[in-house]
RNA sequence: CGGGGCGUGGCUCAGCCUGGUAGAGCGCUCGGUUCGGGACCGAGAGGUCGGAGGUUCAAAUCCUCUCGCCCCGACCA
C-alpha cells in the first residue's frame, strides 16, 4: 500500500469532527456518475463552471494518488520540481504557442502592462531551465517532473471534474542526447504509467493517438472505457490493436468494380443533393460506388487555401485525420459561397474531376486528398461541379489528379482489425494519461542544446508525459461504484476502514469503538471512527456512500467480544472476534488490490 | 460560438400560464419518544424569488436587458 503517506499521521479521524458533507438527494446539476457521487459523498463542491473545491475526503484521495505518482516517477529516476503556474509571454512566444494555444489559454497583464499567462502545460518552463543549465551529454538523461495545477479556459467545462478549467496534472519531461535515449526514456515512462494505473485500480487501454498541437510522435494515450469519456477509441476484440478514432484504421471488404467507361459521362440528376438521394435516383449508384467530395479551407499564416477531401460515399471524414495529413494545420469546412465561387456549383454536385482546372480559371489553387479506400476504384459516380449533374464511370487514377493518398475516414464497430482477422469495437473512453515523443521541437525553438561526444552542439531530444490526477479519482468512481455509492480501490481510498459504533450512547460500545480505533491506527491503518450520535441506518448509508473498503461495526455483540466486518465491494459481512479483528483488517487492507 | 433548459430557505422542488400577504419535503435548532440500513411527535429558526430596468394601484409571476449554471453540438496538450 502507500507506506509513508503523511495523511496517516492526522489524528482527527472522528467522523463527528471530520468535515464530510454528504447529500441525501442527488444534486440536480450532476449528470455523470462520478460528478454525482463526488458531490453526494462530500468530496467536492463547485465554485464556478469548471472550477471545483476539493474537500478533506477528496484531498486524502488526491494525496494517495500523488504518492503513487511520486513513487513510480522516482523509481524511474524522475526528479520532482515545483514550477510557476504564472508564466511570462516571452517563453510561449518562443515556441509559437502564445498564439497557437488560442483562446484556451488564460491570459492576464501585470501592473506594468506586461503579458502573462497561466500555464496549460510546462514544456516551455522546463525547457527554459534546461537550456540554461544543461551543457553536456554527460548530464543526460534527465527526467524531470512536477505535480502542479494547470489552467485551461475550456470552451465548455463539463462532466464534473472530468473537463475543467483548473486541474492537477503530473507532467514529466525527459531530456536525452539522441533518439535512442528518448526511446529508452519513453519506454520507462510507459512502464511507470502501467504500474501507476494498475496500482490505482483502473482498467485501461493504451491507444495510438494524434499528437495535435503538442507536436511529436509515438503519441500514446491511456484510456479508461466509460460513457463519461469524451474520446472514441477502436479496440480489436481479438488482438491488442487499439487506437484513438482520430488515428484508427480498419480492414474493409474488397470491392470489385466493373471495367467502366472509357471516360466519365455526365448525366442530369435534378434535386439530388446527397449521397443518399443518389442511391435512390434512377440510374444513380450505391453509396459505396460514389465519391464524396468535401471542401475544406486550410487557414495558414500566408492566407488560406482550399482542399478537396474525397471519400467513399458511405464513409465519414475524420477532421483530425485531415488536419494531421496537412501537418496539423487549422482547417474548417468551406462556406457555401466559398464553394460556389471555387467550383461554380453547390455542395451536393461537387466532384474531383476537372476541379483543379475549374478553380484555376477562378484564380484559385486546390489540393486534392483522397482516402485510401478509394484507391484503384473505377466506375464511380460523383458530382460534375455543375448543379443537378453527376458523372458516372469515373476511374479515379485516370480522372482525378489526387495529390495525396491518406487515411481520412472514421472507422466503425464491426469493421475488420488492420492487424489480424478480428473485429473492431468502437467505445467511448476517458483519457487519463498521455505520453509522447516531442523530439527536438521545443529544444530547437528555445535553444536547449548540449555538446555531444564529438564536441558538436545538438538540440536535446525530449519526451512529454502527462497524467490528470482528478481524472484518476473520477475514473476510479466511474469504474467502481454501485447504487449505494462509491467503492474505492483500497490503494486510493481515503480511509482503509471505518469503525461504526451503532449507538454511541451505550458506553460499552463507545469505549470499545475508541479502543478499536486506536489499535487499528497503531497497526498503521487509516481509520475513520464513526462516533456520531446518529442512528445506525444513517451511518451505514453514509459509510456505503463514501466507499470505505471495510467497515467494522461495533454493536450489541461487543458484549461477547465480537464485531462485524463488512466488505464494501462484496457487500458481505461476517462476525469476527475482537481479538482478531486488527490483524484481519490489516491483512486485508495491506494486501493490495 | 450555435441550439436547448434552468436560476424561489442549506438540498430537491412546487408556485409563474391566468399579477394580489412566499410554500412543501429533506436538512438545521430545541424538547420528547426511539435506536442495526437514511425514525416518529411537537415547537422553532431560516428566503434581497440571480441582478438591473420597465409596465401596473400591486410583480416570484408580464416585458426588456443582463449575469450565472446545466445539457447537446462546435472546440479540446
Amino acid at each position: 500500500m502507500s507506506e509513508g503517506v503523511s495523511v496517516r499521521q492526522n489524528p482527527l479521524m472522528r467522523w463527528s469532527e471530520f468535515f464530510i458533507p454528504t447529500l441525501r438527494e442527488d444534486p440536480a446539476d450532476a449528470e455523470v456518475v462520478s460528478h454525482r457521487l463526488l458531490l453526494r459523498a462530500g468530496l467536492v463542491r463547485q465554485l464556478s463552471a469548471g472550477i471545483y473545491s476539493y474537500l478533506p475526503l477528496a484531498q486524502r484521495v488526491i494525496l494517495k494518488i500523488e504518492q503513487i505518482l511520486r513513487e513510480e516517477m522516482n523509481r524511474i529516476g524522475g526528479q520532482e520540481f515545483y514550477l510557476p503556474a504564472l508564466n511570462p509571454r516571452e517563453i510561449w512566444e518562443e515556441t509559437g504557442r502564445w498564439t497557437g494555444m488560442g483562446d484556451n489559454m488564460f491570459r492576464l497583464k501585470d501592473r506594468k502592462g506586461a503579458d502573462l499567462c497561466l500555464g496549460m502545460t510546462h514544456e516551455e518552463v522546463f525547457t527554459a531551465i534546461a537550456r540554461h543549465e544543461l551543457r553536456s551529454y554527460k548530464e543526460l538523461p534527465q527526467v524531470w517532473y512536477q505535480i502542479q495545477v494547470k489552467f485551461r479556459d475550456e470552451a465548455r467545462p463539463k462532466s464534473g471534474v472530468l473537463r475543467v478549467r483548473q486541474f492537477i496534472m503530473k507532467d514529466a519531461y525527459s531530456f536525452d542526447i539522441d533518439q535512442a535515449g528518448l526511446d529508452r526514456s519513453f519506454q520507462n515512462q510507459r512502464d511507470a504509467y502501467r504500474r501507476i494505473f494498475d496500482r490505482c485500480g483502473l482498467k485501461y487501454t493504451i491507444v495510438a493517438a494524434s499528437s495535435g498541437a503538442m507536436g511529436g510522435s509515438a503519441s500514446s494515450e491511456f484510456m479508461v472505457k466509460t460513457d463519461a469519456g469524451e474520446d472514441m477509441i477502436a479496440t480489436c476484440t481479438a488482438c491488442d490493436y487499439a487506437a484513438n478514432l482520430e488515428k484508427a484504421t480498419s480492414r474493409l471488404r474488397e470491392i470489385k468494380d466493373g471495367i467502366g467507361l472509357v471516360e466519365p459521362v455526365e448525366f442530369p440528376t435534378p434535386q439530388v443533393r446527397t449521397i443518399e438521394d443518389l442511391t435512390h435516383f434512377p440510374g444513380g449508384a450505391a453509396a459505396d460506388q460514389q465519391i464524396k467530395t468535401l471542401v475544406y479551407v486550410v487557414e495558414a499564416n500566408l492566407g488560406s487555401m482550399f482542399v478537396l477531401a474525397l471519400l467513399r460515399g458511405d464513409h465519414q471524414l475524420h477532421e483530425t485525420k485531415l488536419a494531421d495529413a496537412l501537418h496539423g494545420a487549422e482547417i474548417r469546412p468551406a462556406h457555401a459561397e466559398e464553394i460556389f465561387n471555387l467550383l461554380g456549383a453547390n455542395a451536393g454536385s461537387l466532384g474531383g474531376v476537372g476541379a483543379k482546372q475549374k478553380a484555376r480559371e477562378r484564380g484559385q489553387e486546390i489540393r486534392i486528398l483522397a482516402d485510401n479506400a478509394l484507391r484503384g476504384r473505377r466506375n464511380m459516380t460523383t458530382g460534375a461541379n455543375r448543379d443537378d449533374y453527376h458523372l458516372r464511370g469515373v476511374n479515379i487514377s485516370r480522372d482525378i489528379p489526387v495529390d495525396q493518398w491518406v487515411d481520412l475516414r472514421v472507422v466503425s464497430s464491426g469493421e475488420g482489425c488492420p492487424q489480424c482477422n478480428g473485429m473492431l469495437e468502437v467505445s467511448k473512453a476517458l483519457e487519463i494519461g498521455h505520453i509522447f515523443k516531442l523530439g527536438t521541437k521545443y529544444s530547437e525553438s528555445m535553444g536547449a542544446r548540449v555538446l555531444n561526444q564529438e564536441g558538436k552542439e545538438v538540440p536535446v531530444v525530449m519526451g512529454s508525459y502527462g497524467i490528470g490526477v482528478e481524472r484518476i479519482l473520477a475514473s476510479a468512481i466511474e469504474l467502481h461504484h454501485d447504487d449505494d455509492g462509491i467503492i474505492w480501490p483500497k490503494t486510493i481510498a481515503p480511509f482503509d476502514c471505518v469503525v461504526t459504533v451503532t449507538n454511541v450512547k451505550q458506553p460499552e460500545m463507545r469505549e470499545a469503538g475508541e479502543r478499536l480505533y486506536k489499535s487499528l491506527q497503531l497497526a498503521g491503518l487509516d481509520v475513520l471512527l464513526d462516533d456520531r450520535d446518529e442512528r445506525a441506518g444513517v451511518k451505514f448509508k453514509d459509510a456505503d456512500l463514501i466507499g470505505i473498503p471495510y467497515r467494522i461495526t461495533v454493536g450489541k455483540k461487543i458484549m461477547d467480544e465480537v464485531v462485524e466486518l463488512f466488505d464494501r465491494r462484496a457487500k458481505r459481512s461476517e462476525d469476527v472476534r475482537l481479538s482478531e479483528i486488527v490483524s484481519r483488517v490489516q491483512a486485508l487492507a495491506l494486501a493490495g488490490l
